[in-house]
DNA sequence: TCTGTTATTCTCATACTGAGTTTGTCTCAA
DNA sequence: TTGAGACAAACTCAGTATGAGAATAACAGA
C-alpha cells in the first residue's frame, strides 16, 4: 500500500497515534577517553537511568534540525556560532519496535554527532543532569539506548576509516599526534607513530601544513611538532583501515 | 527535552498528528541492468507519478516488519518462503522534511532490498501499477523518492566493496563471471576479468566452490566456468574497491 | 649535562593492485 | 571437419601500500 494512497483513503488520526522523536549520539574526547552526552531521566519510565539526549520533532521542523536543537538545549550552545559551528552531525538510523517505550507507540530517528572536547552540558529544565560518560564504563540506559549508542559508535569507528571525520574530534589546528591519539581513543588501540604519520601525509587533502609549529615540545620531552589543519578532502583514498579483527568478518 | 519526558509531561495528540511510512528501494538485475521496484500512483497527490512502495506502518508491526510486509505485498511472494526467503533488507535512512507530503506531516523511513532476478510485480489492490524499472532511465518520481532512490543507489554501490552482499544478486550458484557481472552492472564500470577473478579467490570466506561446472561453455564459446556458492564472511577483508573518482573524493 | 620522550624520516620485507599475456576449452559458422 | 573467435583460469611484472623496526634529532626535566 502506497503511502499517499493509504492516507488518501483513511483518516490517520483514526489510528493509535505515533510520537516521532530525534535521539542524538554526542561523541566527544576528554580526558583522554571517548565520552558520550546523557542526560539523567527526571520522569517515569525509567525514572533515574541515564539516557540519550532527545525529544518530540516539533511542527514544521525538519529531523536534522530537531537533532540540533536537541543538542544544543542539552549543551548550551548555539548549532550557528561558537564551537558548535564545526559540529558534525549526520543521520543514525531508526527504532520503531513497538514496545520500546511502554507508554505508546513511539518512532525515534537517531542522529550522530562528533565535535572537539565540548564545554559541560548544562542541565535543562527538562533533565534532572547531563554529563560526558566515558563509553566504556557505561551506566545503565533507559529504553533501548544502549543499542543505539553502541550502533553510533560503530558508525563512528568505522568512519574515521575513509573520511576525514577524525579532525572534527581535534582542534582548529592539531598535530599528527594528536590526530594519531584521535584514531586511538575511538579504535581503542594503539597504532604505529612512524607508519601513521607516513600514512596521513600521503593521503592527499586529509591535512594541509600550517607551516607552525607547537609552541614548545611535548610534556615530557621531545621536539615541536609541525601544526596542520584539516584539508578538503571529503573522503580519504586509499582509506586508512583498522587492524582486521577476525571475529568481525565471519 | 527528552522523548519520554515529553511524553509524561503532554499529550502528544495535541499535536499534530504525524504519519510514519516505510518506503522500499527494491533493486534487482534483470536484462542485464539494474532495476527498482516502482508503483504508478493511483491517487493524488502526484497521481499517475511512479513511486516507491511503501506505506503506513501498523500497530503493533516493527520496522523491517513492515518493510517485507510492503515488497511481498507488491511483488506477491512471502517473506518466508520461496525466492524471497533469500531477499536482503536493510534500513536505509528517514526522511521528515515537513512539507515532504502536501497533506500532513509525514517521516518515511526507508529500507533497501535487494534480491536476484525477481518475477514481475502483481499490481495490488493499491496499486495502479507496478514494474521494475532501470535505474538509468527513470520517469519522474512522486515526492522526495528520487532523493530516496538516489541515496538507495549510493548504498547499494559501497555495500557491494567491503559485503559479499554481491552474492545476493546472483543465484544459489553462480559463475565468477556472473559476480563480475553484477558487480559491473551496479557500479556502471568495467572490470578487468583476470584481476577480479584472483581477487575474488583470495578474499576469505566470500565463495566457496561447489566443485560443479557449468553445463555447457558460454553462449559465444569459452569453456565451461567453476561454480560457486556464497561463502560464510560478513565482511570482505580486504574490501574489493570500486576505481576511485577524483569528484567524490573533493 | 645526562636521560628519557617524542616527532619525523628511513629501510626493508611482504601484500595488494592494475595491466597485460598465456593456455586451453568451448561455440559457431564456413 | 575445421578455423576463428569467445572466454575461464592462471600467470607475469611493475607500481603502490602496509607492517615492523630502526635511525635521527629536538626537547623537557632532573
Amino acid at each position: 500500500m502506497d503511502e499517499s494512497e493509504f492516507l488518501a483513503g483513511y483518516d490517520p488520526r483514526a489510528y493509535p497515534a505515533v510520537a516521532v522523536t530525534v535521539d542524538v549520539v554526542a561523541l566527544t574526547i576528554r580526558g583522554g577517553g571517548l565520552r558520550v552526552l546523557l542526560i539523567r531521566r527526571a520522569e517515569q519510565p525509567h525514572a533515574g537511568l541515564w539516557a540519550l539526549p532527545g525529544g518530540f520533532i516539533r511542527p514544521g521542523e525538519d529531523l536534522p534540525q530537531a537533532a540540533a536543537r536537541e543538542l544544543a538545549e542539552e549543551t548550551g550552545l548555539s548549532d550557528r556560532s561558537g564551537p558548535l559551528g564545526r559540529i558534525h552531525i549526520e543521520q543514525l538510523a531508526s527504532y520503531g519496535a513497538p514496545e520500546r517505550d511502554p507508554r505508546m507507540r513511539v518512532v525515534s530517528i537517531s542522529y550522530l554527532a562528533f565535535a572537539p572536547d565540548l564545554p559541560d552540558p548544562r542541565a535543562g529544565s527538562d533533565a534532572a543532569d547531563a554529563s560526558w560518560h566515558p563509553v566504556d564504563k557505561l551506566p545503565e540506559l533507559a529504553f533501548d539506548h544502549d543499542r543505539i549508542l553502541a550502533h553510533g559508535l560503530e558508525r563512528a569507528r568505522g568512519k574515521l576509516e575513509y573520511t576525514p571525520l577524525a579532525t572534527a574530534f581535534a582542534g582548529e589546528r592539531f598535530t599528527i599526534s594528536e590526530l594519531r591519539g584521535v584514531y586511538e581513543t575511538v579504535w581503542g588501540v594503539q597504532l604505529h607513530a612512524g607508519n601513521f604519520h607516513r600514512k596521513i601525509l600521503s593521503v592527499p587533502g586529509f591535512v594541509e601544513s600550517t607551516g607552525e609549529t607547537t609552541e614548545s615540545g611535548g610534556a615530557r620531552g621531545g621536539p615541536r611538532a609541525k601544526l596542520y589543519r584539516a584539508g578538503d578532502a571529503r573522503l580519504l583514498h586509499p582509506a586508512l583501515l583498522r587492524p582486521a579483527r577476525e571475529e568481525q568478518i565471519r
